[in-house]
DNA sequence: TATGTTATTGCAAAAAGTTGCAATAAGGAG
DNA sequence: CTCCTTATTGCAACTTTTTGCAATAACATA
């Protein structure tokens, strides 16, 4: 299934159109599969579509995340970076080495679940990034 | 205690210096108590110490987090807040109306242990922030 | 107390991200 | 297929954050 069969209905269903840009942003990040800043996404997108701005591309990342299409992550330097929206997931990154990993959403659960009835809150959220030293970086200390 | 009487040595036994930037801005942390962006530090910082400048605030503010006398924490707008460091805690806030409470560190503590052993690594931060609707926010859905 | 070393700051310029507004184009209706 | 509405984009100006480098000042040592 192409990138336009599977995302413009998914706008479409709330209202939003599918444009050239959208298009282009969405296939970047289908297809990169990793998490990209929004220079990257620009740089790349606008390889393929000649005349997209920067603006643009911060404005149709904001949006993707806002309609689930795409998750901002923030990777540890006060900025955001997008990936596109597969299973939810944290990750959990090295700050000596910057090595990255998954961390499955099910191990969060009993936690979330505890935050919940302590607070009266209703958990939206489904990224959290976690610091710490991979096994690797530990051994240099 | 003053804030140089108590920030100085912290700052000696790691081998930096103490500044008057330095002070000013740890003092507008400490007697805040509550998160400040970069440029609420600045605006109150220098009506202390006149010449301070916006790329000192920055650095000094990256740097005291570094040392642990400041905390960063990502607000979910991808830019960072800054707080004076006392206990270890965390914060839930609300999507909506961007209400915010904290989170004890304790109730992390199991979480961490399972993705310590799970992963391997050694979690070393101190500061995550989860997202969600507050007790009124879901009543008005 | 004066001196030397070097951590720290300020400045200027660049990079990154945001905003308002007029022009454009997606896509529903005729 | 054409027209109309309005969501979306591009532009330009602006704000925020980062960086390199020379000048400054903290403080250890004598």
């Amino acid at each position: 299934m192409s990138c336009a069969e599977e995302y413009t209905p998914q706008l479409r269903a709330r209202g939003y159109r599918m444009t050239s840009q959208r298009l282009a942003i969405l296939h970047v990040l289908h297809h990169s599969g990793k998490h990209l800043t929004p220079s990257q996404v620009y740089e790349k997108a606008s390889r393929k579509l000649g005349g997209l701005t920067e603006t643009t591309v911060y404005r149709t990342l904001e949006f993707l995340a806002e309609n689930g299409l795409a998750r901002p992550a923030h990777m540890g330097n006060g900025h955001f970076v997008y990936e596109i929206a597969r299973h939810e997931h944290h990750h959990l990154k090295c700050r000596i080495c910057g090595d990255e990993m998954e961390v499955k959403h099910a191990l969060l659960e009993k936690l979330y679940r505890k935050l919940e009835s302590a607070s009266g809150y209703r958990l939206t959220d489904s990224h959290v990034t976690f610091f710490g030293l991979c096994p690797n970086c530990q051994k240099g200390e």
